[in-house]
DNA sequence: ATACAAGTTAAAGTTAACTTTAAGTCAAGA
DNA sequence: TCTTGACTTAAAGTTAACTTTAACTTGTAT
């Protein structure tokens, strides 16, 4: 089985300029051309899947595109890639864990807000804190300052 | 209790100019100011850990804003920021799914790597596929798309 | 045959969110 | 009093990740 480029972008989700853009970025190794044109095959998606992974977590174009050439060197870059996996793993972790304290912050805004509304003001509930007590600080560091 | 900009910044783990920024942006709603400096009071930590949250999930800045005015016109609003905020709810928790699907990926991987490094080859795991046989597509929208 | 839809490239344009710069104010310590 | 460090502003600069444009090619339907 064999999918356009316009197949593809709207399976994932993105404009086909943007897979021309990975592809010129080098996100895109071993995708056939047809008359010029691009022809993803059944083995393109095994990849396309991890990139969707690492694209959801902030990992920038130019990390995506180290793991791609390591990937393309072969077995000999086995355990790099791992330690890249392990490290992306971490990353998504933490970023779990960020998002379920979002998440408590706005269920209890949410409380807030139904209170509020049932008072007709806010001063009902004005003093009464959020559970977290203080300002989360990151645990993940910030894609920009990932590569220094 | 007061605090500088830079120990806020701090605290929130940013760039004193990035709060300036939100400030300049109006995300900063009633900040005082002593000698024409920022001074910020326990009452601005309870708008600090929710405007963090916003940020985390990739709100707009201008959507933020949004959600400022309607708090400063009182209790007029509160309905309409009780749907923000249930909308924000909606979004963090398709979010917080999408991250579980990809640290699937990444655990999958983290196996993929460790059977091949110790096949030394990548050939003995090569055709074995992640347990989520489908391209995901996205459930959130994306930011760009929200104001539209 | 001819038109149309969908693909192609290189290059320029866009956008959001900062970040830096330049020029200035102010309070505290030597 | 002078210097230092932390603050201020407005405006310009930066960056990543697309997105659009213009000019072109190709396969299919009328």
């Amino acid at each position: 089985m064999t999918y356009s480029i316009k197949e593809v972008a709207d399976m994932m989700n993105v404009e086909p300029s943007t897979l021309r853009y990975y592809d010129s970025m080098g996100l895109l190794p071993g995708v056939k051309r047809v008359n010029g044109r691009r022809v993803f095959e059944d083995k393109d998606f095994k990849w396309l899947r991890v990139l969707n992974c690492m694209k959801k977590i902030n990992m920038p174009i130019d990390k995506i595109k180290v793991y791609v050439e390591l990937a393309e060197k072969g077995d000999s870059t086995l355990q790099e890639r791992f330690d890249m996996i392990l490290e992306q793993k971490e990353i998504v972790l933490g970023q779990i864990d960020e998002l379920k304290n979002c998440l408590k912050e706005f269920e209890y805004k949410e409380w807030y807000y139904t209170e509020a509304i049932k008072a007709g003001t806010e001063k009902v509930v004005e003093n009464v804190t959020s559970c977290s007590p203080t300002l989360e600080v990151d645990t993940i560091p910030k894609n920009k300052k990932e590569g220094k």
